[in-house]
This record gives structure tokens, C-alpha cells and sequence, in this order.
DNA sequence: CCCCTTCGTTGGAACGTTCCAACAATTATG
DNA sequence: CATAATTGTTGGAACGTTCCAACGAAGGGG
């Protein structure tokens, strides 16, 4: 539209000073006289003058991008990690280039190249599902934090996440403190973070000697499988649901209603994640929390360090959950299910 | 980490050519001959070669990038229109940078700002909430398409938008044609979308000769306040519930059963907007679906014809929502609430 | 056998910025 | 009063790519 978008020149001769004064004006340094700075501002904001980043990132070898991958932007839990990454990186002056994997894994690959060919300075993954061959291969040429996924580490990756192992821990402990004896896991199927999860749960029991009655059922991650889960889950005759994640946990509620038992009255529902959307009044959902936002903040700020210090160790975090009681989970039934 | 990226000139001189040969070959030019390309891609793929798009951007003008501002990440419906989106630029060799608005309207320029310095060339504005002197001034600088918004119309901007108006008649005769004749309309607030929706409402209430028993109640677009405004319509006593988003659905159905109602037994109710969520099996919500990933998929569509043909004329679109019955509307009660 | 075209290839310019060495003008130091 | 240090400013080089005019070699027509 506009014929074409004023350079640095423009605002120089419209400021009648040189284009490296511009550069250093605009860029905050000291050496800048208040006159000329004042002048160059003034011209600056006439032009709508905007700097080109391909042009800086070109010259300065950095573009102060960081790049995102993340699995799917449907599932919430994702959206609020973002959340939490964007706010700590815009505190820093960098912008985020965000993209998103298909179902394909492999395209995963693909995005990344779009990211590295913008020049980002470092990369964050947030549940990713790159093999080790690859996230070797990413990790050697880009500063790269991996979140939710702890299951490969490299020595100069740093990796965020919660511990899922104590959050199923919190998760067993509630059912058990309101009486629960049998209860089943619906686990999230076969990926690192469900495999946690399950393994918590195992212990937790463990823990409370319910050892021969604890019981998984394989599932996924979506409302379906929880559905699916649960009905098979039904035929244990169990008074507590530990769900591995909420959308599951969702599902599971409706197979449990749908089969003409109550919950909580019957049936006791707790689901893992914290989305915003199991506080939905409807939804109402017990759940094992993590602090996602913070678990992106962490992240984004592991890799800024790293920024920093490129050469410094690997950093492994884990944060913990927090246990939200609402409306699944209540005393066990002294007289359960058929 | 490694040293340094290689760049085309080393390529160039692995693969014994020069620069504007290794240029001409990658990007498909066909005056290269068969041996030449053979060894320069050899030469790129065993270097890991990575084109820098700052650079090429730089002298191309061309960043073949689409920046896209979203409302909102958590809201789910930005979510799908965003699948549509990204499917229709990718297929046409774009890429997407997109960027979320926080809170705050006037961040939503930065944001924009961001965008520009990256040379995009191209901009699609999911559920903005720009005034109209930014919104003119911003399509004035760079190609734009609004999506989701239909009240401000500019020269050379396109818009795809819902007929929100259709869609309210669509949810209103499936109350009726139930047999339910008091529908309290619950709005999702002040802005345009639930605007149209509340006219659409009013448009086919008069249409079924119920002008004189239709009711709007004021809400928003959250969970929360389609609980609230649900509480007071109940005091209407209705037998049918339009709610103008799903996510305010939910709410309301909420407030309808701690009411000690039953959906929909004593009341129906109907959402909008069709998001995946709203099918969840403890969800399973009746609602007017938009179409949201095709919604996605036009706007990008009109965005890359318009960078083809910049002068063209604004193209305004208008899509068609289609009724999906689920569980939570049925027979109109013949002896409603007390 | 010479000229013209075509094909494949090449070096140089350009893009808009940052960085650096160098400069002029001013002020401080001996 | 000469020299040194400081302050503010400048032009040129560089970044990695695309584009363009121009090149030599090969082939075809007269």
C-alpha cells in the first residue's frame, strides 16, 4: 500500500543527523546528545518510522526470537503454559515465534526449520514428540529447553517439568484420606508423562498398602479414551477414578453417569492438570494441579540464562503440584456399586 | 553452539559453483542443469544448510510470512479457526507468526508492531478489539483481513465473518419447533458478535409471532457470567435458554441445576459457536456450530488472493452455521417451572 | 565460416541495519 | 599554552541473501 516503509535514513535526514546516530539513538545509548535524541525521536514518530528486524537480525546475528513448539493448541493445558512463557519473555525484550505440530511427528521437524531459518536465538519445546535422534541433532545447534517431557536428558538441554510421581502421589492420598480403598488409574496411555503418573500412582499405593488392589487401565489423552477407560474401569467395581489428565477425567465422568452411578456419590473423580476449564461450574472437576503458567516461565527463563552463559550445565526443574478439591471427589460409599 | 551457521557461499564453494548458482538451484529455478543441481543439494544437505530468512527478506521484500494477532488463546474457539488458518498457509509456501493480545486493547498494537518489524506481509485479525482509527491505519500500512468481527468495513479490508444473525434463527426455531414458546435469550455482552446475536434472536422470536415474549439478559462471554445472567433469567421462567457462546452455555447450565432444574427436562438450553469442548460426552451441548476451521481457512484464502491483487476491492464473507442436536435440548415441558 | 541465439553460469549491487574506527569539537590536565 | 581526555558524531564495512546484467560455450542458420 504505502509506497514503501521509511528507513533509518529517512529519519536521519529528516533529523538532519547522520543514520549511526539514529542507530545509537534509537537503540538507548548514553552517548547521544538530549538535542539530537530529542530530534531524532520527534523525526522517528513522524515517519512511523518501524525498525526492520530482518535487517538488525542480519547485521547484530541476533534476533531476539525465541521460537515455540507446541503439541496442539486445542488442549488447554498448552495455552496456559504459553501464557506463562510469553509473559517472562517479553519481560526480556524478546518476542516468540509460535508454532504448532500437526499429528504428524515428523512435521515437527519441518516447523522447527521454519523457526531456525527466522534466526531464533533459542527454542522451547513444550511437549514435544521428537525422537532422541533429533532433539539431539536440535539441541546441538540451538539453546533448547524441553518442557513436560524429562524422560531424555542432554547435556546442555535444560528441562522443565512437574513431578508427575508426587502429583499422583497428592492425587491417591486425597481418595484415600476420604475413605477410598479401591481405586483405579486411568493413565494417559503411552508417553513419558502418563508413565510418571502411573508410576505414582503404583507407589502411593504402595505407600498406603493398598498394593494388590491398585489396578490401571491403559487409555489416552483425550475425552474418548477417558470414556472408553472408565467403562472398563467400571467392571473393577471401583469407588475412586484417579484420571491422568482433566479432558480424560472429563470423559470419564460422563461413562460414570451414563452407567447410572453418581459422582461423587458412588464414584469419586479426580483428574490431573489444572486447566482453567475443569473449574468450570459445569465441570467442576477435583483435580491435581500444576502450575503451568509457571512451568512456562521457568522454562522461558531457563533459556534466557542459558542465553547468557551458553556453556553452563544442564538444569533440570521440577515443580510441584497443588491439590484443588471441588466437586468430584467426597467421602467413599460405605455400601458401593453393585 | 556450533560455530557458525553455513551460509550459501559455503555451499557455493563445497559444491564447486558460485553463490547465484546455489541461489538459483534452491529455489527451483529450471535454467540450472541436472548436474550442477545434483551437487549443490548434495553440497546443502551435507553442510545442514539453512537459507536465513532475515537476509532474504531483507533484499527480497518478500518475508513470505502472514503474522496473526488472536484474541485469546484459552478461548477454544480461536483455537480451531487458527487450524484453518495455518492449513491454508501452509499449503501456499507461507508461514504464520502469530502473536495473542493480552488484556489490554492497546497492547494489541504493539503486538502488531512486533509483527511489522518481521516484514510480514500480510496480517489476519482474529476477534480483534482495535479501534476503528487504529484498525484503519494499521490495514493502511499492510494487507489486512479481520475475521470474526463485521462492523467496521475499510476500502481494501476483507472480512470473513459468521452470519450470526442466521445462526440465532437456527438455535431459536429449534427451541420452537420443540414447542418451547418462553426463550430467554442470554447475550454475551457488549460487543459486535453478540450484538448480531441478540438481533438475530429478536429477528426470529417476531418471526414465530413471540415478539412480545422475547427477553434479553446481558452476560459476556465467560463461564462465569453465563452462569450469572442464567441465575437471572431463571426468574423469567423459561423454558428454553439461548445462550450466544458455548462457554457461557456451560455456565448457564450450571446455574439452571443448582436451581434444582433439570437440562432439559424443565429447560433447554442452546449455545454457540460449535467448539469441540461443547461435544464432550459430560459436556454435550446442543449449539449452533460455526464453522470455525473453514472461517480460518477463507480468511487466509483472501488474504493471499489480495497479496496477489493488492487493489482489488474489499471482499466481505459471510458463512452459514449448521444446528447440531445434542443433549441438552428436548421437548419443551408442557408444565414448565414454577 | 561468421553471426545470432540459447543455455548455464557468474560477479557485483542492493536490501536496512549494527558495529567499529576515526574524527571534530569541547573540556580538563599538566 | 600545548597536550590529553572526553563527548558527540560520522562514514564505511559487514551480515546472507536475491536479482540483474553480462559472460563464455555450445548449437543453429545463413
Amino acid at each position: 500500500m504505502s509506497v514503501s516503509r521509511p528507513t533509518i535514513l529517512d529519519v536521519a535526514s529528516r533529523a538532519g543527523v547522520s543514520k549511526s546516530l539514529v542507530s545509537l539513538a534509537l537503540s538507548g545509548s548514553p552517548k547521544v546528545s538530549d538535542a539530537s535524541r530529542a530530534r531524532i525521536e520527534r523525526a522517528a514518530a513522524e515517519l512511523g518510522y518501524r525498525p526492520n528486524a530482518a535487517a538488525r537480525s542480519l547485521v547484530a546475528k541476533k534476533s531476539r526470537t525465541l521460537g515455540v513448539l507446541v503439541l496442539d493448541l486445542h488442549n488447554p493445558v498448552f495455552a496456559e503454559i504459553l501464557d506463562g512463557v510469553q509473559t517472562e519473555v517479553r519481560q526480556h525484550g524478546f518476542t516468540t515465534m509460535l508454532v504448532s505440530g500437526g499429528e504428524d511427528p515428523s512435521l515437527e521437524r519441518d516447523e522447527i526449520d521454519t523457526l531456525q531459518q527466522f534466526q531464533i536465538e533459542g527454542l522451547i519445546l513444550i511437549s514435544h514428540r521428537l525422537t532422541e535422534a533429533m532433539l539431539r541433532e536440535v539441541a546441538g545447534e540451538i539453546p533448547t529447553v524441553t518442557v513436560t517431557r524429562d524422560d531424555i536428558a542432554i547435556p546442555r538441554m535444560d528441562m522443565v517439568c512437574n513431578d508427575d510421581v508426587e502429583g499422583a502421589r497428592i492425587a491417591v492420598d486425597h481418595l484415600v484420606s476420604l475413605g477410598h480403598r479401591r481405586i483405579v488409574c486411568l493413565s494417559g496411555g503411552d508417553n513419558p508423562v502418563s508413565h510418571s503418573r502411573a508410576q505414582g500412582y503404583l507407589e502411593a499405593m504402595a505407600a498406603h498398602g493398598l498394593s494388590d488392589r491398585a489396578e490401571i487401565v491403559s487409555g489416552g489423552l483425550t475425552d474418548t479414551a477417558g470414556y472408553r477407560a472408565a467403562q472398563e474401569a467400571l467392571e473393577l467395581s471401583p469407588t475412586g477414578l484417579f484420571v491422568a489428565n482433566d479432558i480424560g477425567a472429563m470423559g470419564a465422568i460422563a461413562a460414570v453417569e451414563e452407567a447410572g452411578l453418581d459422582v461423587p456419590g458412588d464414584i469419586s473423580v479426580i483428574g490431573y492438570d489444572g486447566i482453567r476449564l475443569a473449574g468450570l461450574r459445569s465441570v467442576n472437576l477435583t483435580t491435581v494441579a500444576q502450575p503451568l503458567a509457571e512451568l512456562g516461565r521457568l522454562a522461558a527463563s531457563r533459556l534466557l540464562e542459558r542465553l547468557e552463559s551458553p556453556g553452563r550445565a544442564a538444569q533440570h526443574d521440577r515443580v510441584s503440584s497443588q491439590l484443588i478439591v471441588r466437586g468430584t471427589t467426597g467421602p467413599a460409599n460405605p455400601s458401593p456399586t453393585a
